[in-house]
DNA sequence: AGCACAAATGAAAATGATTTTCATTTTCGT
DNA sequence: ACGAAAATGAAAATCATTTTCATTTGTGCT
């Protein structure tokens, strides 16, 4: 754990939600940090790879991150405002299970997002 | 609808689930078309804009497209040889249905892989 | 402290998907 | 056939992100 992903984990927590790379650099910035946009992409990326934070991608395609807890989980993620919630996956787990060994397949893994609009939308 | 449109709607018809524009562009030309990169972005963009394609993001942030109402399916992907199974998808739908509905989202879509290892490798 | 070597840093350049610009071509109505 | 409007695509621009690389900082060792 550098002092990049230090102040990175820092300035997510003061933001308590998502956030873009860039923003988080602004942010940094304003508050007297002094820290590269490479190296906020750098910490945020270890930091997705060491699965302390989340990553995910608006419409646009801008990754937008945020702290979150070490359980397997996926999200509901509002196709209009961003929001997202986090919901439970027992039985998309038990689904992926069933497929791989179904054809044979070890060491499975799985990805998945729902997208939908919101209530507020 | 212009001639783009329809050389995008019908390479989209033969993929049957989805692909990014890139993709789509280089099918065109294999199959003969002539259509330049530009185009198949514009009629991308604008089929999207009138609800007959639907657009979705990958982790790496390319877009992917596919005729929306689609019967879609789902992959199982090999992470070291990369050969895909299509597989059965019901009982996903059903779980992102249910976890859309208990947040009162509208207008529900998934993205959904699996991977493992093939029984070859 | 002094030295050597690894890790961290960030500015600038590179990348790659997507969008915009703009000159040319095609289509369409009259 | 004529002119306006739409369509087309090559090249340039854009923008988030990644890579490169020279420099700085930290760490362990004597």
């Amino acid at each position: 754990m550098n002092k990049s992903e230090i102040k990175v984990i820092s300035v997510l927590e003061r933001v308590g939600g998502f956030a873009s790379a860039q923003q988080l650099h602004q942010l940094l910035l304003r508050g007297g940090e002094s820290i590269g946009l490479t190296s906020v992409y750098r910490a945020l990326q270890s930091l997705v790879d060491d699965k302390i934070v989340d990553q995910l991608r608006k419409d646009d395609g801008e990754a937008i991150y945020r702290l979150c807890g070490e359980a397997h989980h996926h999200h509901l993620v509002c196709k209009s405002c961003g929001s997202t919630v986090e919901i439970e996956g027992s039985a998309l787990e038990k689904w992926a299970k069933a497929m791989a060994e179904e054809h044979g397949y070890r060491e499975v893994g799985h990805l998945a997002e729902v997208f939908g609009i919101c209530p507020k939308c």
